[in-house]
DNA sequence: AATCTTCATCCATCCAGTCC
DNA sequence: GGACTGGATGGATGAAGATT
């Protein structure tokens, strides 16, 4: 297959789109990783036709055979997903080229970037994906609110995340799930530099 | 309306065959 | 010989129709 099309797609077959394109990430994350379809069937507990058959789009793995496989592979479950949703309509941000923005006096030095959005509109965005940045003890900030739901997830750094009366003590590679319309934000930067990701769903 | 039966479908395993 | 593929097969589940 040539680089950067995508399999299943114009490859003439018409079958399996989507099984097939979580066959090839789960074959990438595995190859990646030195593992043979054998060594991930064993740490999966499926057995190895099973995993040919998921690898070559051949069957729908159920959601619980998806869910081991990830665990298998130490990956989120949507890194299955990736790449398939909206194929004509993505949205690529080099690095570098993200959208910056300033929150006001208060906070001027706390800065986030815009990396992505998608919906029918840029001006009403489905979901939105910001990385933050805070470097100074003083870029915690107030609790926000907003509709639909948000994940975060801290790549760099330690602090507590504040949402509505709990307190996270977070560090790399801690994540947290919450409705936006609780308030919420950092409260004590324990380790700079701060770095998360922030997806919010207006679903 | 509730229960039972039948049938189709899906997911998973087994295992023989193929490939490198 | 190890890694992988794919056909055959079985268990689980759900939908649809029949019966009470």
């Amino acid at each position: 297959m040539p680089p950067h099309q995508y399999p299943g797609s114009g490859n003439g077959s018409g079958e399996n789109p989507l099984e097939l394109a979580i066959g090839i990430q789960v074959r990438a994350c595995r190859t990646r990783l030195g593992m043979t379809a054998a060594d991930l069937a064993r740490a999966s507990r499926i057995s190895v036709g099973m995993m040919s058959k998921i690898e070559n789009g051949v069957i729908s793995a159920s959601l619980a055979t998806l869910q081991a496989l990830s665990r298998a592979l130490d990956v989120p479950l949507t890194t299955f997903l990736r790449g398939r949703e909206y194929e004509g309509n993505a949205i690529f941000v080099p690095a570098g080229a993200e959208t910056a923005f300033e929150m006001g006096e208060a906070r001027a030095a706390q800065r986030y970037k815009l990396l992505g959005y998608f919906g029918t509109h840029a001006s009403s965005p489905t979901v939105e994906t910001y990385l933050f940045t805070l470097d100074k003890e003083t870029d915690a900030f107030p609790p926000l609110e907003h509709f639909g739901m948000e994940f975060l997830y801290l790549l760099e750094g330690e602090m507590t995340y504040r949402i509505g009366s709990m307190r996270y003590l977070m560090g790399p590679g801690d994540s947290l799930s919450f409705a936006g319309h609780t308030p919420h934000g950092p409260e004590q930067l324990i380790r700079l530099p701060v770095r998360f990701l922030s997806t919010i769903s207006y679903l």
